[in-house]
Formats: structure tokens, sequence, C-alpha cells
DNA sequence: AGAGGTACCTGGCAGC
DNA sequence: TGCTGCCAGGTACCTC
């Protein structure tokens, strides 16, 4: 479910529940996910005033007088506003309580998101630190995708997915970009021009862009803070889409797999 | 250094 | 209805 766009969605959505706020405290009902949630951190973190909710890449920082607590939503994490009364069901792993009396809950079936808590500077995290720059900053640049992609034979959808490349482009938006860029998904990432370049970073952020207006993607499960549902599914032109129609010239477009990884694409269209 | 594969975990779905 | 096998939006980490 979350990719960037629905990453966004989810801090926009809780940010100002969460943004200068008092925490009252954390609930952890379940700490097994990807890491372990450090055992100390619902100390640490009650009692922290909060001052901003910021994204880098798919991991959400809440950042507080104290530290800054690191959440990432996995394939299947959630987080939402939700109504203390209503009894945390077998998914919900930890709940931040704050003075408001809102409570923030996490849900994630799959349990690969992951809670943790760092009192340095966040970018210097080893989760954050080879991170590749945000799609919607001004590094990330066709000139600059030209120039990490010298001499890499690896496919170009797999350079897009690269976090050390550029943070936070996955599964769905770089078949979609691909396809707007009119770029051939196993296309080794070296033998694309610069002007290709140019085309692909801009295809890159205009599709992600599009999404966060919809509200995201939901392809089986993902809702926003809200409990409604992102609206951008529709607009995907060839992720999930094999055997019908390319919409720009009517071949069939096909399924493959590039780095264990679905990848849809119009052979016609695609070069 | 780069490429490729594995692992983490549950749920939904197709096929039998 | 029930079982089995496959697939899934992410990404760190291992080996070759």
């Amino acid at each position: 479910m979350p990719e960037l766009p629905e990453v966004e969605t989810t801090r926009r959505g809780i940010a100002p529940a969460l943004s200068g706020r008092l925490i009252d405290s954390l609930l952890v009902r379940n700490s097994s996910l990807r890491w372990p949630i450090p055992d100390e951190l619902a100390t640490q973190i009650r009692g922290a005033t909060t001052s901003s909710l910021d994204r880098r890449a798919k991991y959400l920082l809440l950042r507080t007088n104290r530290g800054t607590a690191i959440m990432h939503l996995g394939m299947s994490g959630s987080l939402r506003i939700c109504d203390p009364e209503v009894e945390p069901g077998r998914h919900d792993h930890y709940d931040i309580l704050v003075d408001t009396g809102a409570v923030i809950r996490f849900n994630d079936p799959r349990r690969f998101g992951c809670l943790l808590w760092t009192t340095e500077d966040p970018a210097h995290h080893p989760l954050l630190i080879d991170l590749g720059p945000e799609p919607f900053s001004k590094t990330f640049t066709g000139t600059y995708l030209y120039h990490a992609s010298r001499s890499r034979s690896v496919a170009i959808k797999q350079q897009l997915m690269n976090s050390r490349i550029v943070a936070g482009v996955g599964n769905i938006y770089a078949n979609e970009a691909l396809f707007r860029a009119r770029i051939h998904p196993a296309r080794a990432a070296g033998r694309i021009s610069r002007q290709r370049m140019d085309l692909l970073v801009e295809q890159v952020r205009s599709v992600l862009e599009e999404s966060i207006r919809a509200g995201g993607t939901t392809l089986r499960d993902f809702y926003g803070t809200d409990g409604r549902p992102g609206y951008f599914r529709p607009k995907l032109l060839v992720y999930g889409r094999e055997g019908a129609p390319c919409p720009a010239c009517g071949a069939e477009l096909r399924q493959s797999t590039i780095g264990q990884r679905s990848t849809f694409y119009c052979p016609r269209c695609q070069r």
C-alpha cells in the first residue's frame, strides 16, 4: 500500500493532530515490527513536546524536544487518527496519545513497518544517511540521473527504485513514470540519453504530484488518515493493466518481472 | 563496486 | 467449503 504519495497523504492527514502537542503516552501492544520498538521509547517520548511531522523518502519523522521518532509504514501499515473509545484490532500495534485526547493508531498486518527513536540528527541515522535526493528536490534532475547512471547496466526501473539514487520511488510509480516517459523498464540505465533522463525526471515528479493531489492510490487496503480511500487508482495507466490496450497506442500491455518486482509496460510505446 | 537473491509477515485470491 | 500455492505497495542485508 504505501508508496511516497500514500506516506505524504498520511503525513498531511495526521500532522495537524501531532504537531505542537504534548505526548501523553505511547502505548505499545506489539513491539515486534521489522525491528523491535525500543523498550525505552515509551519512557523517552512521554511528556515530550512535538514540533513537526516531516517526511524523508517513505520515513515519517516526528520531531520532539527530546528526540525524533522514525516511523515507516512498510508494505501494509497505516497511521490513523482514531476515536480513543474504539477497541484496538488484531494488527493495531501502537498508539500515540496526545494531550488533546487524540489517538494516533498504527495498524500493520505484515509488520514490515517500524518505530525507532533517535536523539541525534535523524539525517545521520543509518536508515536515512545513504538516501538519495527527494524526487521533488532541485538536486534530482535529468543531468543528475544521467551521471548517476553512467556505465550502469542495471535496468532503469531498478535504478529508479534504488533509494540511494532517488528516495521514495516505489514499484507503482516507477512503472507509471517510465510509461509516461516512453522508456522501456528493462533498458540499461547507462544507455539512456540525457534528454530522455530529463523527461523521466519530469514524469516521476508529475506522477507523484498528481497522486498526492488525489490522496494516494488505493489498491486493496490503503485508506487515508480519515478512512477515505485514495483516488489515484483509476489514473494508473499501466500498473496492474496487463492485457489491456495501451492508452496511447492500443497495443496490448505486458507484464514481466524485473528485480523480482512486477513490471508493466507497453511493448510498442516504450523503448 | 555492482548485481542478484533472501528475508521479514499476513491476508487475499485463484485454482483445484 | 477447504486446502494449497502464489502474489502483494518496502527495503535491509547477505553472498557472489
